[in-house]
DNA sequence: AGCGTGATTGTAATCGTTTTCACTAGAGGT
DNA sequence: ACCTCTAGTGAAAACGATTACAATCACGCT
């Protein structure tokens, strides 16, 4: 048996040696788990009542408990019981031993870029709604586009032996996924490189940006200007969008690439304005860069649109009450997280398939940014 | 030995029969997973190399690899002989597995009950930091306001073991929180009822509240009114300190409780507001209700803050962008998340300390919506 | 030579479940 | 009466790690 045991390895289909074996220590002698002592030496927490107190209590064999709990067979006498024994005990069954025993974990991962961005928060809900519907877990990690921590999360999941994993990877990683996947299924959110062999759910960026773009120039805007985010491949697909349709109108495309957070895109935008010529127009590639924009511009006294249109994506609920509205993208954030959710359970089930790209349409939202009368 | 495996329980110090047995059915035929199918059946992702392979490969015993992962006493030799075994194979341990049997979990529950509100997000993201500096995993749930939801993450934290519980509890849950707790170190945040016997860290929401209509008051305002949530304790202290200084002026607290959605305190502005008699001054207990009644006010084209002064709860990115800025309270979130996970790292420590509430002062920063010119 | 001592290593028990397997009892067919 | 079948039950073997205990070895001391 011992010989069936070891076996396995020459029959499991996934590849796993992606993250290296180095790490592999760190999870007992964390980076600084010594600056907070070890608190959890004798942590009582799990001294619980197990199945055997309850099989006891009920003067039934452990086996018919577990069957009482699933949908074994069990009389109806012996399940009544079983369950008043469970009552009367406070038995709660233990996750961690389930899973090891039964080998699936029912959890799914959710490895996002920042928690604080609006979209992403959007996304996790829509997530976690399907995965309770479907009667599973999710475990939220927020990597902060930190790549030491994306890669820590990306090794808990492994170890977690999460069923499936959604994930957002930062522009570092894209080029570095393995290329026969994790060793579990999963789906891309938001980013995804333009050849990748992982199933993905991903906004049309370059269209989105195009008719960003499109709308300016039809308010006959000329001198349009663009900050984008520099962390991700959405980014560099919004900024493609952006620069081809104002290169087909045989515009100029001025554009700055910038770090994906509020105050990076305050300060670039006051450099910009104060530098003498500016555009009349802006537009943002995400929530956080909007904001920012907008700061800035707030700061400097400049009008909107009348001094400065400004359009931009994700439709935040502030975007409607600032100014005289903000033209935005509208992500279909609801949608994006129930389909990356349909696309893990589908290669759950069929582990083969090829991959498949989603790619969905933003809407454009206009409002007064971006409108001159 | 069985005889002393039944033995814990009656030296066992938590109780955990507050969630009843009735729902420990639930989890493996959970309320709507018949709509899904059953994807997980034979779910290969958990076939993968184990502790023995390791061992096999590099020619030593389970315990010796076990030794090496951690900080047992092993020679140099062996372990690199480990190391190399590790990384050929591309071994990953299994939490489930460690978990198990090393009786704790390195896991904290984080139940909130919305994740879309910055405020939660914003504790999230501390709380999470100080996870990962203490080498620990933080499983996020959000309730939703739902109590049906909250009961079922509260089960699975039960289940799961955690080691610790950072908790926002609805107010349906707030008289019903079990009074010798869930049997495991939990610590309130954001709402706890005056009497109870948990850890908290909330802010001071009678004096936050207080604060505010005094700046109000100093500004010349005597009809003021307030708007707030209905679902948790904060807002009935908010609505405290709010009646209680308005009171000691000698003034009328006309108030509405609402459900603490942007949807809900829209129309209830809406509402007020056509209503004839409405108030000069609007005070909104929290983000998500603040961003409603900027909205309706947007509607109603109802100048800010001429026709009607706005202030409220939570320094969100946006509300000094909105019209002339919004005069709000801020929240120290940081230190709350922070302050959550120091409560709960004492008491692991010492779980028979006393339970101590900390209170943390929020900040009033005046912006525009509140000041006559 | 004999013997404690300390450092490494392996063997085996254990954590709390699920699941295989064998067994029983009763129903029903001949 | 005998055989077959099925449903209900318990005993025991996993699952993959940690850890108590025992065994080995080298070493220094008397």
């Amino acid at each position: 048996m011992a010989l069936f045991s070891y076996m396995k390895d020459f029959i499991h289909v996934y590849s796993n040696n992606f993250c290296g074996a180095k790490h592999a220590f760190t999870l007992r002698s964390g980076p600084k788990s010594g600056t907070i002592g070890q608190p959890f030496e004798n942590d009582p927490s799990l001294t619980m009542t197990s199945i055997k107190d309850v099989a006891l209590h009920a003067g039934v064999s452990v086996a018919t408990v577990s069957r009482a709990l699933g949908n074994g067979p069990v009389s109806a006498a012996l399940r009544e019981r079983v369950e008043a024994a469970i009552a009367a005990t406070g038995y709660h069954p233990n996750l961690s031993a389930r899973r090891l025993r039964s080998q699936h974990t029912r959890t799914v991962g959710l490895v996002v870029s920042d928690i604080r961005n609006p979209f992403f928060t959007a996304v996790s809900r829509a997530v976690e709604e399907a995965a309770y519907q479907a009667d599973m877990r999710v475990i939220l990690c927020n990597t902060d586009e930190n790549p030491e921590r994306e890669a820590l999360y990306l090794r808990l999941m492994q170890e977690e032996r999460v069923s499936g994993m959604i994930y957002a990877p930062t522009s570092t990683m894209s080029n570095r996924l393995p290329a026969n996947g994790f060793g579990f299924p999963t789906v891309l959110i938001d980013r995804c490189p333009e050849d990748c062999s992982y199933d993905a759910v991903v906004l049309d960026n370059h269209e989105a940006a195009s008719q960003l773009v499109q709308h300016l120039l039809a308010q006959g805007y000329r001198h349009i200007g663009g900050l984008f985010g520099n962390t991700s491949t959405t980014g560099a697909q919004r900024h493609a969008g952006f620069a081809e349709t104002l290169a087909a109108a045989g515009l100029p495309a001025p554009t700055r690439f910038i770090a994906p957070r509020t105050e990076a895109a305050e300060s670039a935008t006051r450099d910009w304005l104060v530098s003498g010529q500016h555009p009349q127009a802006l537009l943002a590639s995400n929530g956080q860069i909007l904001a920012g924009m907008v700061r800035a511009l707030r700061n400097l006294r400049t009008q909107i649109p009348h001094e400065l249109a400004v359009v931009g994506f994700d439709n935040e609920p502030w975007t409607e009450l600032v100014g005289p509205g903000l033209t935005v993208i509208e992500q279909p954030v609801d949608e994006i997280g129930q389909t990356a959710m349909d696309l893990l359970f589908e290669r759950m089930k069929t582990p083969t398939r090829p991959a498949r790209r989603i790619v969905l349409q933003g809407r454009c939202i206009v409002r007064g940014s971006s409108i001159t009368r």
